[in-house]
DNA sequence: TATGAATGAGAATTCATTCAT
DNA sequence: GATGAATGAATTCTCATTCAT
């Protein structure tokens, strides 16, 4: 009888979760679960119920931590720029701190800053992946305190980072932190997609009339912000 | 069975396009029904169905002149990278002409070179929006054949916008036109998601302590651009 | 998106059913619709909507009792067999208790037993029909689990029948019950689909010159299976 | 270009069939086509755009030969009929001549009339397959025409054979030729289905314990006919 | 006659989310 | 709080047949 009929046999209840430590500590499990799956898929392929499954936890019990699968990947991603934010400034503090007889007011090389930052991503993979996906997807899905959240959320997170950016390369303004970080989100945007073809676009761009299509994440964005930040004050040069 | 008691409907039936000019006309169609299509919804809110039924034309007949969905959403793109690269290159060679002051070979600025090139996008809304979807949707659903046919027909459009860019800005060394349009694509993709939030985004932007999050894609593309290029050489000398 | 804008029905929702026992009186209400329509339909025509339609269940629901629409009808021809496996034991019981005086050990004659077997099938059309479709149709696809469940499952009911037909059939060795069971299977798929002309080969049958090609189900199974009994040990002779 | 539109070629057009040899000449090509065809692949899988490719004729053209593409395989099993036909009529004549001296009026035993038969089917794979095919789809989709033409020809073609049945064997009354013909195809339908598994079933039913279930068409046909045979007068016997 | 462009019905299955238990 | 049964919208592409050329 055993395959002839499909119905599912009961699974045992979970503890219920009655302190805010435990119901944080559920809402990790959910979280770190859709890492693990987004590691090894794509977004569109991963269900809900692969979610709970790999957690241990029912469909329903998820709904209670998170409003939509898009909140949940939303929550992974705050979680992985919060990582990067601090991996970042703390690369930044030490930098500066090695590097201060340069300049009166430590400050870094274009080239260096660009080394840094690159670095702060190369390895955060997941990270890159997200963002790539946070406009066209996990914003379209969410709910609007949801949304506002994230958005406050995030502010407060680049707001220091801004700030320290600031401090650390010469010709940075005060609000030149933050565009700088719109500006890396753009590029690492922009050459996460181009740089991670399908299997089939790798085959064809491995043509060698093709290979100048091909991208590389790491050594195209420190080229990139290199110059960048090379040129940062060039604008006024040229426009007065 | 189900093909079999098929009562033939009493709708106009279209003319048959036997010469292979007919048949570009009506493959035009189809194109400018998924143009127009596209710009008031989103991608993945198009059917074919509605393509189709736009055109005047039945469901089998798309898929006789396109694979899928994406292959015609592929073609409209080709088609406005095909107008955007002739606009930038007679953009381009009107620039030169008339700054061949400044060189003995007629050679333009960074902040010129970046306006030009924000200009010929800042119409090209459609063309931005599916760039930004080219690597995550497109090229996800096209078979082999199609796709190495695209970047073939890719690189034959860059090759010589990317000499002609060599040519009229005095930074480029050989390879640097290409590595510049690849660098532009990842930010018109980057800044353009950055660019068009979700209504619900908009309104949540709108406050006052969120405003420094939105991003406007000229305004931003010609920074960026213009300092990018302004630095351009800057590499070699802090790395020298 | 799609399943973002879904505005809530409010068609009744129908009770969860959540012990062993609701749930298999809930797969017992789909096998029972797929019963009914099959009655006055065929195979190809039967639509899952239509199934759930005369439910009252959702679309969704039926592939939570089933994987396939073949999985269900797999299901009703287990069901139809085993009531006919049933029939079929207690007819023969029934025969041998009435007739042991022709020999010690309660035999039946060839006819008598035919007789038994059509008698046994003649009332049971959706079992013939079904039976017909098994090979070409529902076989065609199931997943390997299910497929081997089912086979495992017939096996298993017509083991004690073979057994039985051995015991009630003095030419029968054993292994011979299980071979005229399978004999008889091929005999019915035959016949059945010979005996159920389309409409439109019932009007051309009823000429008379081609009266003859019609079939009868019942009279020419008697018919054969009294001559295949009463030759059942022939081979042996006329081998040997 | 070359794969970014889909728009195929022009062909060769193909000569006119003006004379009825060369017009049944291009129907043979078809039908040739659909035989081959049907050697690799299931029925249902085989399209009317692979028969006229396969023929390097248009489509429109096969609708000049044939009414649907059911009519093109019942054109095929005709053919596989007669050739059938004449195959068995030609070896049931060859037996009786050698085996006259059994009896006065030359006759054969039921293992040898079984022999005959199940050797004449054992190497028409194609005509066992298209059999039983025949009530359930082909015969689904004809119109009256084709189908009373089919039924006329069909027993025209196994009216001599019944008779010549009639005299091979013994217990043959009249009649009993084209009852035990059409015996023989309910068994051939019947064991052809149950001996061609899919490969899914086939490795399912390579356990000890299931083998049973497996059925050889070549030995059981053969041992049915043989027991049906020899059994064929067994009923007067049984109900007088 | 031959061609091949045009037609359009057709249906199974998935899966995010809800809510009765 | 936890569960998991119930919901139902949503959409591509195929392919036999027709018929204008």
């Amino acid at each position: 009888m055993s395959h002839l009929d499909k119905t599912p046999s009961m699974a045992p209840k979970q503890m219920r979760m009655r302190s805010p430590e435990a119901k944080a500590a559920r809402r990790e499990v959910l979280l770190e679960a859709g890492r693990k799956l987004f590691l090894s898929q794509n977004y569109a392929e991963i269900r809900v119920q692969d979610i709970v499954k790999s957690s241990g936890l029912a469909k329903g019990t998820f709904y209670l931590y998170f409003q939509t699968k898009e909140a949940l990947f939303l929550g992974v991603l705050l979680a992985e720029m919060q990582a990067w934010v601090l991996d970042l400034a703390h690369a930044l503090e030490q930098a500066v701190r090695v590097a201060p007889k340069e300049a009166e007011k430590g400050t870094l090389m274009p080239a260096q800053l660009a080394q840094i930052v690159v670095l702060s991503l190369s390895e955060r993979l997941l990270f890159r992946r997200l963002l790539a996906l946070l406009h066209p997807v996990i914003e379209e899905n969410l709910d609007a305190e949801t949304a506002l959240a994230f958005k406050e959320r995030l502010a407060s997170l680049l707001a220091p980072l801004s700030g320290q950016l600031e401090n650390c390369f010469g010709d940075f303004a005060p609000g030149d932190g933050l565009r700088f970080l719109l500006a890396l989100n753009a590029l690492a945007i922009g050459l996460e997609q181009m740089s991670r073809p399908t299997p089939q676009m790798e085959a064809i761009l491995a043509a060698p009339h093709l290979a100048p299509l091909k991208v590389n994440f790491e050594s195209e964005l420190t080229f990139l912000l290199t110059r960048l930040l090379a040129g940062w004050n060039a604008g006024d040069v040229n426009n007065g």
